[in-house]
Parts: C-alpha cells; sequence; structure tokens
DNA sequence: CTGTACGCCGTACACCGTACAACGTATCGA
DNA sequence: TCGATACGTTGTACGGTGTACGGCGTACAG
C-alpha cells in the first residue's frame, strides 16, 4: 500500500511528466541522464504487454532500461505515477479519426470497438484504475475530446454527454476485464474449461442440484453449449453493445 | 502472482471448502483444530470490511483467529482460495425476497440495487475478480438462481436471460468499481478535490487549453458543476440504470 | 501401549517497493 | 581557473508479502 501518490512538497510532479513541462529537458547540473522517462514508461509498457502487470516491478523495469533499480526514481517518482503515465502514452497513442458525416450509433460504436481493441491488445489495462479518476495527461484529453466530439448532433446536453460516454466506456471496461480474467483463468490454470468440469464433477453432481437451482442448472448449461464454453467473449459483446446502444437510443431519440 | 491455485493432487479442495464436504468435519487424528475455516474466513471478511482488501494478510487473519500463520493453510488451501471462500459467504449472506408479481423493471431494479447495496458495503469486492468466474459455490449459484427468477415471465430465452443478467451485474460492479476508486483517491491522499485543482491549478491551466479541447474543457467543467464534484456517484448510477433498463426493455418489450 | 497421521508453528526464501547514504560528475559563481 | 554545489547512479537494507519445509507434540487406530 504506497500511501500518497502524490506529495505535498512541489505538488504533482506528475502533472510536469505528463505535459513534458520543459523544466525537466533544461540542462542539469549533474552527470549526464543515462536515460529518459520516456524509456522507462517505454520499458514498462513493453513487459506489460508481453508478461503482464505483475511483470512491471521496478526492478524488472530498470533492468530493461540498463540502469539500477533505484535510478529508476529519478526518471519517476515512484510506481503508481510509473503506471498513470503508462496509461496516459498508450492513450496517447490510440488512432482518432475524424468523425464522418455517419449516424452516432455508427460513431459510439466505433468508440466502444476502439477501446475494446485497446483492452484486448493492453489487457492489464483493465487491472488498472483507469475510469473513474484517470491521469490528466495529453493522451487521456486528447482520447476524451475526442470521444465526446462523435456525441456531436445527438442533441444531448453537456452533462448528458459526458453520463452517455462514461456509461459506454464503463460497459467496454466492464465486458473487456471479464474476458481477460476468463482468458487468464483458463491459461494460468493450464487447465482446460472442459477438464475442469471433469476433474471435479463428483463434487459438482451433487452441488449443481437441480432442484435446489432449477433455473441456474438450466440456463447455464444451456448458455455452456450455446456458446460451446462457460462464458463467450464475442457474443456477451454482441449483446451487451446492443443493448448499451439501445438504452442510448432511448435517450438521444428523445432529445432529438 | 501464485499460480495454480487449485492444484493437481485431489480436484479442488476449494470445491469442498464451499460445499462443507462432510469429510471435513469428520474426526480427524491428530490434535483438536483451534478453529474452523469459517472462523478464518469469517476473519477476513472483517478484516477486509474495516480496513481494505490490503489488510487481508496471511499473518493479519491468523493473529485475528489466534493462531499462527501458517495454521491458516491447514484450514485453507491458499490466499486465492480463501477470497473465494470470502465471496461466496457474502454472496451467501445476501438477501433474496421473494419476486412479487412487480414488473420486470422493477424487479430487475432490486436486483441492481442488492448488488450495489453489497459492493458498498463490501467495496473490496470490486478488487477480487468476481463476475466472470465466479466461485461456483452454494452463495453464488443461490444468488445466480433468484436474480435468473426476477427474469421469469420476460419472455426471454434461456441464452438470453443469461446474457441480460450478465449485462445487467456488469453495469453495476463496473458503477461500483468507479465509486469505490474515487472514493479512494479522495480518501488516502489526504486532499480534497478542491483542494487538488488548487493545488495543480498552474499545470493544469496551461494543460486543459480550450482551444485544444474545447468539448472537454467545457464538459468537464460543466459536470463538475452539475454535480458539485467532478464525478457523481448517485448521478452515475441513476443515469447509468435508466439506460441499462432501457436497453433490456427494447429486447424484453420484442419478446412479449 | 505404540505407531502414525495430523495440527501447529518457527524459520527461511524469494520477491516486492523504496529509504538512505556514499560516491562520482558536471555545471555554476567567484 | 577553481572550489562549491547540485545532481545522477548505485549497493545495501528495511519492512512487507505469500508460502515451502521440517520439527514437535497430540490424539486416535490397532
Amino acid at each position: 500500500m504506497t500511501d500518497s501518490s502524490t506529495g505535498a512538497g512541489e505538488p504533482s510532479r506528475t502533472l510536469a511528466l505528463l505535459w513534458g513541462d520543459p523544466t525537466l529537458t533544461a540542462p542539469r547540473k549533474g552527470p549526464r541522464r543515462s536515460a529518459t522517462p520516456d524509456q522507462v514508461v517505454e520499458a514498462a509498457l513493453s513487459l506489460a504487454d508481453e508478461r503482464g502487470l505483475a511483470a512491471v516491478t521496478v526492478r524488472a523495469v530498470a533492468e530493461r532500461v540498463g540502469v539500477s533499480a533505484m535510478s529508476v526514481y529519478t526518471y519517476v517518482p515512484g510506481k503508481p505515477e510509473l503506471l498513470d503515465l503508462m496509461v496516459d502514452r498508450l492513450h496517447l497513442a490510440m488512432p482518432r479519426p475524424p468523425w464522418r458525416s455517419r449516424s452516432w450509433r455508427r460513431r459510439l460504436t466505433d468508440v466502444a470497438e476502439a477501446n475494446r481493441a485497446l483492452l484486448t491488445t493492453h489487457a492489464w489495462l483493465t487491472e488498472v484504475a483507469a475510469l473513474s479518476r484517470p491521469p490528466l495527461g495529453p493522451g487521456v484529453m486528447a482520447k476524451y475530446e475526442h470521444e465526446l466530439a462523435a456525441f456531436d448532433g445527438t442533441g444531448l446536453g453537456d452533462v448528458e454527454t459526458d453520463a452517455a460516454l462514461t456509461f459506454l466506456l464503463g460497459f467496454v471496461q466492464s465486458h473487456c476485464r471479464s474476458a481477460h480474467d476468463a482468458a487468464r483463468a483458463t491459461t494460468d490454470s493450464a487447465m482446460s474449461d472442459a477438464d475442469w468440469w471433469a476433474a471435479n464433477q463428483p463434487v459438482l453432481a451433487r452441488a449443481l442440484d437441480p432442484a435446489a437451482y432449477p433455473r441456474a442448472v438450466r440456463i447455464g448449461a444451456a448458455a455452456g453449449e450455446a456458446h460451446g464454453a462457460a462464458w463467450s467473449a464475442d457474443a456477451a459483446w454482441e449483446f451487451g453493445l446492443a443493448r448499451t446502444l439501445d438504452g442510448l437510443a432511448a435517450l438521444i431519440d428523445a432529445a432529438a
């Protein structure tokens, strides 16, 4: 539990890092720096993508950059701040194609799918708290601006637009987190879905009593059969996105 | 990273614990047990509720139970399994009032609010992966069954019902996670929302450029002003739940 | 009564984030 | 030109985590 991520001395060195404060690149006194904050963030990102968030340790990042563990702290205030920088950098790299004159539903679908692609490529993102209080960096800002623009012409007010976007992104985040968890469960248990059910069949036979849980047993089986697995990411995505957009449609159509 | 949570020797001792396998209470050979698995789970739960998930360490749980750290492992296979037991126990304690003949919308609202209450009282639940691959214990099963019953009479098929429930719970989980994150951000930074903005005003003034991010700056300010904070949990809840139910209405009305 | 299976626990290991102090280096003020 | 000084780098160390291992004593089975 690392408390007080942003100290009190000088308020939020993280913000300075995020926005590339010029005082950071100004000539300093001591010996030449052997790396840059960017390299540290890049190393951490590649580690997270290749081996998961748990592999992002200060020591591992340091080794990848080619400095000692403690030197990392001269580039980045601490680990929580490093995570913030990673998140913002990823958001900065997202594509932001101009919104053509398509329907709002098409545009919001694009928003959702872009976010799904991000959270699929970098699944560890679902493990860091990035939704409610994201780092206010250039990447997050640019993404926010771009996604808000997708609501142009919907007739929604400012407050409603913000709430609608949060709602949409909440669905994407929630879905991708589930997908990530499911993938990890089968991955690092080295046990397939079917194997698990087979191995635990004796215990489960008594537990999953159709008399006690009629709907649960029947529906659980039906869902598993329909998707070929206990949980299908694609099916859940199709369903959830359609529902989410339908829900917003009720609001947007009323506004128009 | 604790791998292989459920070993290969005897498949899933966790399931036996979840379902109170009688072989567990049968008289054993050695000395009297000085505690029970239930007491361990209870201690862990109280710890999590009082001081957060990070305070749930094996050593802390052991101390609360009154045994040594390593003795905990004679009651519970390991920490991931302990978390599973905690989750199931909480779900078992949820109220399951019979569904009267109210509208489906009213029933689903009850489902959502019951889950919100759970995730608010035990906010740490949003930090454990409990949605996609929950522990198949009696609590989770009973909750699943009860919530599925809320869909009786909607005309939805089995697969659709399961997807709809997952969708609804996904919203609740996502919302409560954001609320939890937001609360933590202001809590353990010992810095109020306003203080933070004031302290970082100089940097933010240049960063939040209305020319670069016209919508973001305007809408961010509007949302903050409307709710008296950067993010209002209650407002987001009202909005999101209405949207979620509207989205399901499009499906359910079509089925009827 | 004895063998043995089992509960309990102290110690130890590998790993984490990071505080601290020593040391070398490059710039600035004189 | 020459300290003084500020800064980068690093090794060591501390307190924390989950848990493997082995010694010890207990209580039941024969």
